[in-house]
DNA sequence: TCATAAGCGAGACGGTACGTCGTGTCTTACG
DNA sequence: CGTAAGACACGACGTACCGTCTCGCTTATGA
């Protein structure tokens, strides 16, 4: 998946308009014409325009963040809740814009799975595997069904409710309820 | 609001043709012709697509369901959370179709907040409120920021996650999670 | 054809519209708001567009002249040579609105006839006849092919070429051409 | 004004519709199917449909016919008005179409009076001349205000009167007309 | 005096053309 | 050969107009 330049700034055009124009506003004309590219340079790359969009989205939301290690299972899911916050609240309208396509395109949406949800995944599996080494709380405490609760809530807030999480919200959720579920 | 019946004839082709193609593939003048309507009728009510998409939206979803009163805060909190589950997974795709425009429109993202939003959190206050009376939980146990905790999270797996979920899930949010962090 | 007053509030609302804008541009709509009337009251006397602008132009256009008694018939063709101009400055946008429907309508055309041609082939016809019986002119001399070659030309210039005649150009005609060809 | 042949086809197809449907019945999706083109293929060329048709009618009607060369004042002036006979018959009904449109369109106006009007002066200018240079008149006889006298009474005839003139009436025309007029 | 009707203003409606614009394909000419 | 430029077929969008229709309101006559 090594990007050319070209690739790379055809995407970065498009996730930029994107974000100012959304899915339906979008359009592939726009894109070539900033790049000063053919039409045809684009759609030999991503074969309809679905697909170069679900291209911007991943290249430019999924950061491959290192999951914290802060001794504290506490102090790691607050780390990952403000981590989520903060890239949530930047492409939450990205992520509306896709989220549409998704429903019509298995390919788009199983690509989307991948990036963004079993990177988080990964994430908090290391975290909670750590607290166990370290004796915080019991491996079967841990319900693996809800293991997003922490990263989904927080993303419905800002994708569906438009309502972003603040640092108060993720300390409240760590605090009162994801901890409590864990120790009780 | 009150609709005509020719309104509500317009609406409910709408969400049926767009649940059966999606936003995209929706035409307007398929279904002025499906009603045997005219453009015209059509745009004379909601005067975009995208409108005309979050009212059938709108229409579809919100059935004003009365809050559960089973005298026990978890079979109500169950009964809540099995609803969600089922009108969810029913409306995934229209959700994630009208999602897409309401970033661009101040006006539908009030509308959907009110219509949504609103309905939930009056069910959730009215049970929360019914089980503080019957001395269930203390009054100052229930944080408001979270209120929308377990729609919040249903909604998060079937919208974004394309994975909805199941009585289980359901029953395990609100055993493990929701209540104890009330009583702790 | 006594026309109330209403529906001469109508033809001259029409008339004035259709010189504004044409026969295309000219709408039923703009018409009866213009008039405070329903189109229901436009429709009811006159059942397409076509034969309601076809009303507002023979009402508005044939002015039924007396024919010219100079004495002379010089003068005569003169008086009516200008008169021509006159009327075909005025009214040279309305026939050429009115001519494109002409063709695809019989009865608008035979209408359009009677009111426009008859009329001016009756004053032609008397003022010869009056100058036959001065002695002006033989009998024989008057070639009833071309009896329309004055007001024809003139029409021509004003409709067609949209370079209407002056008095000037009425006085070549009648003394250059007209009375050559017929005292020859 | 080089045409491309796509462009010619879309012109003849838009004249035979017009000839068929008139102006108010054409319609440029009929156009673009029948031309197996897209709607988008006409709008670039002509941005209206009124210019469409007026390009159809200046490419259908102007056939640079060559100014006849009879050696005869008079058979060259028959010849003039047996072609223009014949070509109003054909185009009458094209022309009332296209002259509704002239009031409002200065650039269409003028269009269609260079190409249809200045055609027909050259044409008459180089007939009198070569009348003059053989002695049959003198150059002071030709008034140039009545120049298109001949086309223009035929033109009047054939559009304005729908009653088109006949090889007679040209004889008749410039035998008891036009010559008498010169040779006075 | 009142009711039954007839005409009216207002404007929604079905149908359909207009002119615009976006997608994805394709051609042409350049480097 | 890949590219920029952009024409092209297809088809949806949103607007506007025609001619029909329904709805109340007014007025005008006849019982």
């Amino acid at each position: 998946m090594a990007r050319t330049e070209r690739e790379s700034e055809l995407l970065a055009i498009t996730l930029q308009l994107l974000q100012k124009h959304g899915y339906e506003g979008l359009t592939v004309d726009e894109v070539a014409a900033i790049a000063h590219a053919s039409k045809a340079t684009v759609y030999r790359r991503w074969p309809t325009k679905a697909e170069l969009v679900l291209a911007a989205f991943i290249e430019g939301v999924s950061e491959d963040a290192e999951p914290p290690e802060t001794g504290s299972l506490r102090e790691d899911l607050i780390v990952i809740g403000d981590l989520v916050c903060a890239q949530t609240r930047q492409h939450a309208g990205t992520m509306r814009a896709v989220l549409g396509e998704v429903s019509r395109n298995a390919a788009l949406s199983e690509a989307m799975q991948r990036q963004l949800v079993d990177q988080r995944r990964r994430m908090m599996r290391k975290v909670f595997k750590q607290a166990i080494d370290r004796g915080e709380v019991r491996a079967g405490d841990v319900d693996s069904e809800l293991w997003d609760l922490l990263p989904g809530y927080l993303i419905f807030r800002a994708v569906v409710q438009n309502r972003p999480a603040t640092r108060r919200t993720v300390r409240a959720l760590v605090d009162d309820v994801i901890l409590p579920s864990l120790i009780r």
